[in-house]
DNA sequence: CTGAAAGCGCTTACAG
DNA sequence: CTGAAAGCGCTTACAG
């Protein structure tokens, strides 16, 4: 492969000359930078950014660590914000799995956006990403950190989609899924200030996937005091609900309503629409990138965002039977 | 960020010294290693990649390049390519579009994994990517190529599912989908080899997304004559297929079969379990890593692979009614 | 066992 | 406009 020496003895000039000329510095005469960018082109000469950033510290590259690529909702994120950020002139890398911020960080690359779910695998993650020193962000934290986050208002989300449960007429609402917290008590407390009737059955524990959801609503003993209506904690558990439920032989939404959480576009090709209440997408992302900017150029003034919730109206609620 | 000077400093070492410390070297006195480890530790040093792979030539890093993030066999490769790689001590980075070739090879990465679909969205990729001159191979193409790749068996999957259907008492057999040539012409092939009735009525062209297989089937004019049996592009298209199919009240597999392309585990969540034929995934995995493996270590030995059909059933296929 | 020196491929003042 | 020199943070012979 060849480099800026090479280029410079082919075109008989200095490696430093050739260096001006192949990025663009206007104190290259002309016909210098057309020889060498010539020759560039001819031998499929490929700068080293290994050695640029070395030098310079800048590579335009940003990285975006995630847990799960399973989650449809990760290659959504990672679609949308590939496309923002390459409006920005940035290439972002993908790594998966925790150690992917040390990775990136050993690459220096010069921002890194941490997909939240990361903080809850791992205690001492967070500890580990401040020590690191690198300019980044956590994306969706349920809390407020002492780092720079995006934070979603899953409190609020859970909240707005009881409120529209009760329009719908409904007193009865599940809940399925058990593995972020915050939700479950968002959801306990929606219905305790709601005035809603309330019982442990209709909090349902579930893993956070698709089988998950599936499983604990083909097993449920339904009976006339059960809900008729149920909120799954993600789009992989409402789905699974969402069988379950049908393979029963309820109809959603005439028997039974629900709402998923995850406004994840593909949603609306489930069985039944699925009526879904989370942050905006397009919002998350737009955000994101402007955040990572602010934190690369201007660090200290760099705050943290909240994400309010958006529902988005499908087919799978209806008035209660 | 510290770096090894700083740690000689502290320690009262060469730097040489400690690099050799921190890259495990036996020819550090124990005492003289813990040290400038304790130190390391407690400083939190973050080895520069960069100037490692400058100097050494070696970073332990592979790159994957994928077009589309949004289906979902990518992210079940790209989930299951990382681990088995961090198996053999490599880390995986992940870069969206084609052009993260180029991204990849300027960081010097050590070898490049290119998801298939990429050859066909830019006609001069091939050159490109030859020129370069990086191990590294396409994985998931049709034909034989001047470049490393593993070929997968398109034709034979669609003879075998096929087959399949015809073992079932299908005589009609339809196919829905147009983006991939190699498909289209291996079903046409297949059903004239194999003696079937035909007809154009029956190639059902579609966009390669779930919209796509749904639009056609959800506005086909079906009759007496029509398809007792389908075969779905990919994933998507099958899964939109089926959900037309039943909204227009067939029963599948009673009134209608259907085989989908892709062997993606999550099918067996489709609202039928879905039969499908493919490359097994582990075995795309598996090669994967060892075809990288070997040219990046012995490059003379390289040796093309391909990959042939495998068939999972599921619940999508009946007897002819 | 330890250290001085060269060098990986670049960029960036600085001098001319 | 051009070039010589220093240096980014490391590894690796080589000498001791």
């Amino acid at each position: 492969m060849i480099n800026i020496k090479d280029i410079a003895k082919l075109a008989g000039v200095s490696y430093s000359t050739v260096s001006k000329a192949l990025n663009g510095s206007s104190l290259v005469k002309p016909a210098t930078k057309s020889k060498i960018l010539e020759i560039a082109e001819k031998y499929g000469y490929q700068k080293n950014l290994l050695a640029t950033q070395l030098v310079s510290g800048r590579s335009r590259l940003v990285g975006f660590v995630v847990d799960n690529v399973r989650n449809p909702i990760f290659a959504h994120m990672a679609n949308d914000l590939h496309l923002e950020l390459q409006n920005h002139d940035y290439h972002m890398l993908l790594a998966i799995s925790p150690d992917g911020v040390e990775l990136l960080n050993q690459l220096r690359v010069e921002g890194i956006i941490i997909w939240g779910d990361l903080i809850h695998s791992d205690p001492d993650f967070l500890k580990r990403f401040h020590d690191l020193n690198v300019p980044g962000f956590i994306l969706g934290t349920d809390e407020v950190l002492r780092i720079p986050h995006i934070l979603i208002d899953r409190k609020a989300c859970i909240h707005e989609a009881v409120r529209y449960l009760i329009a719908h007429g409904h007193r009865k609402i599940g809940f399925v899924g058990g593995s972020q917290e915050i939700k479950v008590n968002a959801f306990r407390e929606a219905i305790s200030e709601m005035g809603l009737e309330t019982s442990e059955d209709w909090l349902i524990p579930a893993d956070s996937t698709w089988e998950g959801g599936y499983r604990v609503i083909r097993d449920y003993a339904f009976h006339k005091e059960s809900p008729t209506a149920f909120i799954g904690l993600n789009n992989l558990i409402t789905k699974g609900v969402l069988r379950a439920l049908l393979e029963r032989g309820f109809s959603v939404p005439a028997d039974i309503s629900l709402v998923g959480y995850d406004n994840l576009p593909e949603l609306k090709n489930a069985e039944v629409p699925l009526t879904t209440v989370g942050p905006s997408l397009e919002e998350m992302v737009s955000k994101s990138v402007s955040l990572l900017q602010t934190l690369i150029e201007r660090p200290g003034n760099a705050l943290p965002v909240v994400l309010k919730p958006a529902l988005v109206e499908r087919a799978s609620v209806g008035p209660r039977r």
